[in-house]
This record gives structure tokens, C-alpha cells and sequence, in this order.
DNA sequence: AAAATAACTTGATCTTTGTCAAGCCTATTT
DNA sequence: AAATAGGCTTGACAAAGATCAAGTTATTTT
């Protein structure tokens, strides 16, 4: 079970605290690896998405598609996040997302009540969640603030600070839906910050 | 202490658990009544945010100030809202952030150690918790899609949905502000809406 | 290697939003 | 009642960003 070594050193890491060998085994009876392939979708528009997955190998893009067609990607996930959308996963509600891989994937996936049943009481992961909710308040948090106050260049600068492994990453029309621009848009915006 | 029950009710609903008298006493103890009057501030830019405050009555605003001396509404705040800038408050790093009263307030505030030592340990309270996170994280990933997807005019078609008291209680210039628009411009999406 | 697909760039033009300035209400405050 | 401040609106203009179309360069796929 190679594919579990990401997932414990994650959870060990974000929470401080070490999972013994049988929490470890309670992780492995109830996430099954799973495999997507590029292109493949995680989740469908109007789906309810019964699982979250961790990602071992592999990247993501969370996107709605609008009355004329646009895609906007609203999250781009790689190994060490969580896949899903939590407003679906969480309620059981039909979701307004679509998620497809970008590249092979290989991911741990698990149903809410999974989670809740056997995994939440493993203290190390408990306080992993909160860790990892705490982070995603402020990291969510800094972006809203950018896109109420920024300019798209400014908004690509802060990227390129934040998050330069993106870019070598993902092709650029993809970072621009991302940041809420255009790919001509960010073009421009490229050509022009070279001066 | 009148007050706290509108603490006690909101920790009571969100968490679908009921407060013993004991643990009710305990919110007492560590909770401090405090007066904010309008235009006061709670939190300063550069200063760390030491407490967290649940707000009993009134309204505030959090925003930044840009280079051209604009504000930046990222939020508004009423009754039964937590006031804090919560990257500033887990981590006591300095805040970019102001929040400021936009009418006299009651709040009951704590510090974070309080809150860790003593209710924390209070199962209603940290189910609460977890229930606000997860209410939270839908609320912002929502915001964050409609930033990056929807022009101005549907921007605020979206909060008169959603928040319909907010048109009531606030000026039109932080409601812009909150929505990323310059005044001007909300002023004209609502003359142009009247068709 | 050829074909097909996806990604990036550039130009021309249109739309949305911001900026600056002025005027008008409507509450406070004095 | 007069003065002041805050908030709303409108106009003229500027800037940022979107759209449409075309052409180019890379990557995959066959």
C-alpha cells in the first residue's frame, strides 16, 4: 500500500501528532485507491459527489460552465489536497461544479459517512481538519480580498508569488480562467509585464 | 447578563446540542461584555487581533485601504457573527486588516487561549465550530465563483437574492465596496436594473 | 511522419468599469 | 436655522478587460 505513505505523512504532518499502526490500518480498510485518467470527470454538474478523495499522483480543475459556454475554474487541486466539492459532499446536495483530471490520477476516496464513522475519531485526523480549515479560511480569505481589489495584473502577480509551481504546471488558459481573465487577457497582460 | 443569551441560542442551534447551567456559566466566566460605539475600531491594521468577539447587536466592516486611499470591503458584519480577522487571530501575526463599527455594538469577546483552554472543551461549542467552518467554506467558495464568473449587474443581483436586509441596513457605497464596484457604477447597474 | 488537437499570440473593436468633477439630497450637528 | 458631512446621482472621459477572428506554435494522437 505505497500509495498510503502520501496520506499518512500528510495527515502526521498537518496535525503534529504520529498515527499508530492500527489507526494506519483504519485508514487503508476504508479509502479505496481509485485511478482517473486525464479527462476523466470526478464529478458532474448536477451530481451529488459521494466521495472526497486525497490526491496521491496527479492534478484537478473544479469549473462551472456558463449560459455561453465558459469555463471557470474556480480551484486547480494536486497531490496533498482534497478532491471534492464540500458544499455537495457535505449536504448531499446535487452540485453546481464539474471536476476532471488534468492529468492521470491517482487518488484515496472515501464517503462522508466513512469519514464521520471511522476516520474523524482518529485524533491525528480531527486535528488535521482543523489545521487544514483554518488554513483554507485564510488562503480563501487573501484571494477574495484580491479579486474585490486587485487589477487581473496584479491579481497574476500575486500567482506568481503565491503559487509559482502553477504555472510550470498548467497551461495558461487555465490560469486565467482561474484569476477570472480571459486567455487573450492574460497574454496581454504577460507581453506587457516584460517591459 | 441578557446578553449571552443570544450566545447561548446561537451556540445551542448551530450545534443542535443544549448548554448545561454549568457550561452556560463557563461562557459567563470567559466571555467579556464590551461596547463598540460607531466609527470606533476593533482591530487596527498592523495590530494583532487578540479577540474574537460574537456580535449581540450592531454591524461592522472589515476592509483594507489601498496605495490610492480606497477602501476595500472583504466583509460586513451583523448580529450573530463572529468578529475577527481570523488569520491574525490563530496565528497572532499582524493584521492587513481594519474592522471598524458602522453602528454601536455589543459584543462579548475572548481570547484565543480562553477560547482553546476553557470552550473549546465544550462539545456544543466545538460542534459549532465545525458546523460554522463547513457554512463558512460554502459561503466564500460561492462568492469566490461569482467573482470570477458574473459581471457587476449579476454580482448584485445575486446579493439582493441572498441578502436582501444587507440593501436595507448598509449605504449603497459599502455594498458597492463589498462587491468590488466604485459607487458610481453600483448607482448606475440600479438605474440601468429599472427597465 | 502526418494529422489532429490544444495552447498561445496579435489586431481590431466593443463593453464594462473606473476616475474626476459637479450638483443634489438628507441627516446630523452646532 | 445654518452649517456640515455623508451618501447618491449624473456627465464626460479614460482604462481595463472581453469578444471575435485569424494565424502560429506546440503537443498529442494516429
Amino acid at each position: 500500500m505505497d500509495n498510503f505513505q502520501a496520506l499518512f505523512d500528510y495527515v502526521q504532518k498537518l496535525s503534529g501528532q504520529t498515527l499508530s499502526a492500527e489507526e494506519k490500518q483504519v485508514f487503508i480498510e476504508h479509502f479505496k485507491p481509485k485511478k482517473i485518467r486525464k479527462r476523466q470527470y470526478f464529478l458532474q454538474e448536477g451530481d451529488v459527489c459521494k466521495y472526497t478523495g486525497f490526491i496521491v499522483k496527479g492534478a484537478a480543475k473544479t469549473f462551472t460552465v456558463d449560459e455561453k459556454g465558459h469555463e471557470h475554474i474556480l480551484k486547480l487541486s494536486i497531490e496533498n489536497w482534497w478532491l471534492a466539492d464540500f458544499e455537495s459532499f457535505y449536504k448531499l446536495t446535487p452540485s453546481r461544479f464539474n471536476i476532471e483530471a488534468l492529468e492521470d490520477m491517482e487518488i484515496l476516496q472515501i464517503t462522508h459517512n466513512l469519514v464521520e464513522e471511522f476516520i474523524k475519531p482518529i485524533p491525528a485526523f480531527s486535528a488535521m481538519q482543523n489545521v487544514l480549515s483554518q488554513n483554507n479560511t485564510i488562503a480563501t480569505q487573501k484571494r477574495m480580498q484580491s479579486s474585490i481589489s486587485l487589477t487581473g495584473e496584479e491579481r497574476f502577480q500575486e500567482l506568481v508569488n503565491d503559487y509559482p509551481h502553477f504555472l510550470q504546471r498548467f497551461p495558461q488558459n487555465l490560469i486565467a480562467s482561474y484569476l477570472g481573465l480571459t486567455p487573450e487577457t492574460l497574454s496581454r497582460i504577460r507581453k506587457n509585464a516584460l517591459k
